[in-house]
DNA sequence: ACTTGATCTAGAGTTAACTCAAGATAATAC
DNA sequence: GTATTATCTTGAGTTAACTCTAGATCAAGT
């Protein structure tokens, strides 16, 4: 029962360093150790992690992570308020979702320009 | 004619520092200068600009912006090569969507989730 | 002409988020 | 029980993308 940081690092694909980085900085909650020191991750730190990563790929800064462990660690009576963040960020992705959807039309404004200049090119050489 | 680089930061939002240092790493083409030095934009050079921001904000690194604008100050030869860097572009950004939308799919699971025990927990109390 | 504010260059400093190094201890495989 | 491999800590190094500093020159208002 427990996993090493080693296969920690291989399922979720960040690196050892990470691993203990992200740690050390309150990041992720910490890991419980055996007698020697050891790091031994639960299935709940694999899933604590795995759910950072996704907060992490939605742009949430690492400070902000931070604060949403940070509640996590202190228990049920911080719901409320991780409601409240989590609401928020969704916000936050969705307007980056919006953003980058407008930019998807203007590539493909451009993509269109590019091509008008092309076709014109080759009608001259007719 | 032509704006400082004082108006330029002011109507793209970018410092003064960053446009020069965008102009000096090539991640934009070189703008005209003065007798005395000083640079004076073009209208077609705020617009290269704004461009090039719209590829930063779709999260294209500085390193391929850069190969963009190289093609870019190339002339007219580059333009179905730059055709395909930003028909690629496009690609990444529709999958960044893709995977932005699964994340909000994540996070409202979340905070159903924490909506659910919050609810047993009043339930309890009743 | 003089002052004030903008711009110039070269190069150093900053920030976020890792990433690596060194030296020590622990676990595992034979 | 020894060699190999994994893990530990502390602290330094790296990378991308700026951001700032200093000292000098330039431009605009009075």
């Amino acid at each position: 029962m427990g996993y090493t940081i080693g296969e920690i690092a291989e399922t979720t694909g960040l690196s050892i360093h990470t691993l203990r980085y992200y740690e050390n900085e309150g990041i992720m909650p910490s890991v419980k150790r055996n007698g020697s020191g050891i790091r031994i991750y639960e299935k709940t730190d694999l899933e604590v992690l795995q759910f950072i990563c996704c907060l992490k790929e939605t742009g949430m800064p690492v400070i902000d992570i931070k604060k949403f462990v940070n509640l996590l660690v202190q228990g049920d009576h911080t719901i409320e308020h991780r409601i409240d963040l989590l609401l928020k960020q969704k916000e936050n992705v969705q307007s980056q979702v919006n953003q980058l959807m407008s930019y998807i039309q203007m590539l493909d404004r451009k993509v269109q320009l590019y091509k008008t200049i092309l076709a014109n090119k080759n009608e001259c050489q007719e």
